[in-house]
DNA sequence: TTTATAATCTAAGCAGTGATAAGATTGAAA
DNA sequence: TTTCAATCTTATCACTGCTTAGATTATAAA
C-alpha cells in the first residue's frame, strides 16, 4: 500500500540519468520530455520546475557527457607510463569513447558546433601536447608549426570519431593498434 | 485578377530549394514542413504527395548538398595545375565548402553518421590520393601505410570542418594558407 | 511549535508539429 | 471524349514543448 510521495525527491538527477539512457539507446531526436517524465513517473510539467526548457535540459546532459570524457582523458594522462607517447594515448581514449558510445558523438556535436577555444577536451589535449613537445625538442621547433600540428592532430582524432562505422575501417581484431598507426601519421 | 492554378507545377523542386534555403539560414532543427508549405503557398499536406515523410524529404536535400560537394571536389581536381599538390587542393575545397556553409555540415553529418565505405566525397578523395601517391613513390611505400595516411588525412580534413568557429583558428587574412599548413602536417 | 515562504508537483490547456484519410481538381493518355 | 492517375485541399489525428493556476510539502524564520 505504498503511496508515492508528492515530491519526488531526486527528480533533477533522475531526469538527467534517464535522459542520457534514452539518448544512448534511441538518439536525441527521439527524446521527448513527456515520455521521459512518464518513464520516471511524474507529470509532464514537472521537469520544467528544474529546467527552463528542453534546450536547457539537453545542455545539462551535454555537460554531463563532456565531464565523463574529460575524466577519461585525465585518466589516460595519469595512466600513461611512457610520456613520449601521451598524445597517442589521449587520441586513443578520445576515439574509443565515441566508438563505444556512437550516439554521444551525434548528440554532443550536432546540437552545437564546437567552439574550439572553449572546448575543454581540446584545451586539455593542447596543453599536454605543448608540454610534451617542448620537453622533447627544447625550443627547436617553430611555435607556429607546433600549433598547426596540434590542431591537425586533434582535428584528425576528432574526425576519426565522426566516422561512426569505424568497425569497417579498423578490423575488429586490433582496434587500438589501428588507431595508433593512423595517429602516428603526424609526427611530433 | 490572377488566380493561382490548382496544381503548382514545380512543387517538388521548389520544396527542395526552399528547404535548403531555410536550413542554411536557420538550421535543420527549425525546419517545419508546414511552414515550408506555407512559404511556397501550398497546403500543408501537399508535400506528402512528393515525399513519403519528412525524413525522406531531408534525405533528398542531403543528396542535393552532397552532389554540390562532389562537383566542387571534381572542379578542384580539374583546376589543379600542380598535380603533386592535389591532395592539398582537395582538402582546401572540402574545408572551404563547410566553412562557407556552416549549417550544411551539421545537417549532413548529424542526422546520419558517415558510412565511409559509401561516402562518395571520401571515395573520390581516396581514389585520387592513391593515384597521386603511386605516381610519386612507384610502389616504394607499404600499401598499408598509404592506406592509414589517406584515412588520417581525410579524417583530419573532415575534422577541421567540424570546428565551426574556424575563424578563431584561421586568421581572417589568409584562410587558405592556414589550411594548407595544417594539411601538410601529414606527409605524403 | 506555529507560521510564512519558496520549491516542487499536478491538471488542464494552448499552439505547433508530422502525418493520414477523404474528396476536389486537373493533366495526360487511351 | 472519357478515363485514370497525379496532384492538391480540407479536416482531423496523436503527439510535442511549454504555460498557467492551483495543490502539496519541505524549509526555515517567528
Amino acid at each position: 500500500m505504498e503511496q508515492k510521495p508528492y515530491h519526488h525527491g531526486n527528480l533533477k538527477n533522475e531526469l538527467i540519468e534517464n535522459g542520457l539512457e534514452l539518448i544512448d539507446k534511441y538518439g536525441v531526436e527521439n527524446l521527448s520530455m513527456r515520455k521521459l517524465a512518464e518513464k520516471i513517473g511524474v507529470s509532464n510539467a514537472a521537469p520544467y520546475a528544474h529546467f527552463k526548457n528542453k534546450e536547457a535540459f539537453l545542455d545539462s546532459i551535454q555537460e554531463y557527457i563532456t565531464e565523463k570524457l574529460i575524466n577519461l582523458l585525465n585518466d589516460a594522462c595519469d595512466n600513461c607510463i611512457d610520456k613520449s607517447r601521451i598524445l597517442i594515448d589521449l587520441g586513443k581514449s578520445y576515439v574509443k569513447f565515441f566508438y563505444e558510445n556512437p550516439l554521444y558523438y551525434q548528440f554532443l556535436f550536432i546540437r552545437r558546433t564546437i567552439d574550439i577555444g572553449s572546448y575543454v577536451p581540446f584545451l586539455l589535449y593542447k596543453d599536454i601536447a605543448y608540454k610534451t613537445i617542448n620537453n622533447k625538442y627544447k625550443g627547436e621547433l617553430d611555435s607556429k608549426i607546433i600549433n598547426d600540428r596540434i590542431i591537425a592532430m586533434w582535428a584528425m582524432v576528432h574526425g576519426l570519431c565522426q566516422i561512426y562505422n569505424i568497425k569497417s575501417i579498423f578490423g575488429t581484431d586490433d582496434f587500438e593498434k589501428e588507431i595508433e598507426n593512423i595517429i602516428c601519421s603526424i609526427e611530433l
